[in-house]
DNA sequence: TCAACAAAGTCATATGGATGACCTGGAGGA
DNA sequence: TCCTCCAGGTCATCCATATGACTTTGTTGA
């Protein structure tokens, strides 16, 4: 194997970095952030293999267990994953990751499954008020909104609104958005670089209106939740806000609180 | 300061171990494991200091990286909590830490705050089904139901009915259950040495019946949120099942997806 | 051709030490 | 009395190294 190539660009910062110091952050922090900007750069698709830690290390200009810790944080935040005997890798929106990050709908005797999707509405609107300010965009900012309906055990159980700032998604069409090969925001990831990292959710309970009715095949007034994320990239930034109704008549919506336990 | 305390006992785990190792497991993880059953034991009560890590590695037979190890991971399940310069604390079941990791109603404009309590029902019954199945009891076996009505801003919000297995919490009475000085974690775990880890979550939105909407001072069969909780302790053991009925008019049940990054 | 084996590369675990940051409590002085 | 300063204990970070486990790949030999 070739032993010249550095895979991508990584500013030293050990003492004798390149840039300085960024006050009081400890090494295996400011290795973090270093990892995760060439992530965000691009320099490091995912799917793709990270040098191995040694050479990360020497590329840094810190020491192993200082790579190691820093890469330990970046695969809690599921923004890498480690492979023993074969590498570490940026994370991928498989359906995997998804169903076990972000879909939180399922039976209520707890089995779990994909949902199938089914796109009935794609166009670019301005945004209204509550999604303007979810996005932190100005009001009347064009959006791209998206509307699914997801069924599980050919039931449909969720309709989503999807709602993504057009700055960010430049090039979007309701042909794309409906032919991509996996998940939303696999979509996201390697169509327009923008990785979702981490979601707020906020839930309550409503009734049923005219539409949603329709479209989950409930009766006007049923009682449904009606969940609104919105989904940030790397610093917190919003990419996505989404409102889920969801027909919990047969399902529920699952929230674990703590990580389960690796351990007992 | 004196040295010559064992502040609890701890088995050696050390190449010179008194029990031969569980299995394949590694040292950290077993020195984790130590460390649970000390503090499930009573033998180290909340709130209290543990040992330095120097003298907690001496009485494990295992290395200072290894301890740290082990309490970075009781740190991250909120076992334990450290303070630098002063020491490790076995974690308190205080008002901040349950509003942060068990209670996830708030205002919608975002403002949390701690719920007031009134305790409206508590007698012993038998465990019906669904009570029965998710505290792994038999079907009938006694319990402990406790009703509360929480209140925010003054306005009746949620209301709580709590399922504790009669056998876990003997000698529990009506008046040592409303009189508890702190939250009702803080009760288990002071009072009858049960601490809550962890819990599930299963949501769903009903339509309010006749008494929720008196408890709740809402017109029967509005939209509600009925969350059912069970708590778990140590081993995955389930300690208490509470069915939440939550007035979503003016407050959301929040759900963080992914923890929020400390640091982007 | 194919199975068994060996080697190299990777991450996982563990050790021991060094340095710094932080908190506490006591000694000393104003 | 009150404040400042300092010493000691604690956790936080970082390093260098060693060993084991796991995966891949290539070689060997039947």
């Amino acid at each position: 194997m070739r032993d010249d190539r550095p895979p991508f660009l990584l500013p030293s910062i050990g003492p004798d970095r390149a840039v300085p110091s960024a006050g009081a952050m400890p090494l295996y922090r400011q290795a973090k952030r270093a990892l995760l900007q060439a992530i965000e750069s691009g320099a490091c698709a995912p799917g793709s293999a990270l040098p191995s830690e040694t050479r990360l290390a020497g590329s840094l200009g810190v020491s192993i267990g200082t790579v190691r810790r820093a890469v330990d944080e970046l695969v809690a935040d599921s923004i890498l994953v480690r492979q023993q005997g074969r590498g570490t890798y940026v994370a991928m929106h498989d359906a995997q990751r998804f169903l076990f990050q972000f879909f939180h709908v399922e039976r209520s005797d707890g089995l779990r499954e994909s949902p199938r999707v089914e796109l009935i509405g794609f166009e670019r609107q301005r945004a209204d008020a509550e999604t303007a300010d979810a996005l932190r965009l100005r009001d009347g900012a064009a959006v791209w909104v998206a509307e699914n309906r997801l069924t599980l055990q050919g039931r449909p159980v969720v309709y989503d609104r999807i709602a993504m700032p057009a700055a960010l998604f430049k090039g979007l069409t309701e042909r794309r958005f409906r032919d991509r090969p996996g998940t939303v925001y696999r979509l996201y990831q390697s169509e327009f670089g923008i990785t979702v990292v981490r979601a707020a959710e906020r839930a309550r309970a409503v009734a049923a209106d005219r539409h949603v009715a329709r479209v989950l095949g409930v009766a006007a007034n049923t009682p449904v939740m009606q969940v609104r994320r919105t989904a940030l990239t790397f610093g917190d930034k919003p990419v996505e806000y989404r409102v889920s109704v969801i027909d919990t008549a047969r399902h529920d919506y699952v929230h674990l609180l703590s990580r389960p336990a690796s351990d007992g």
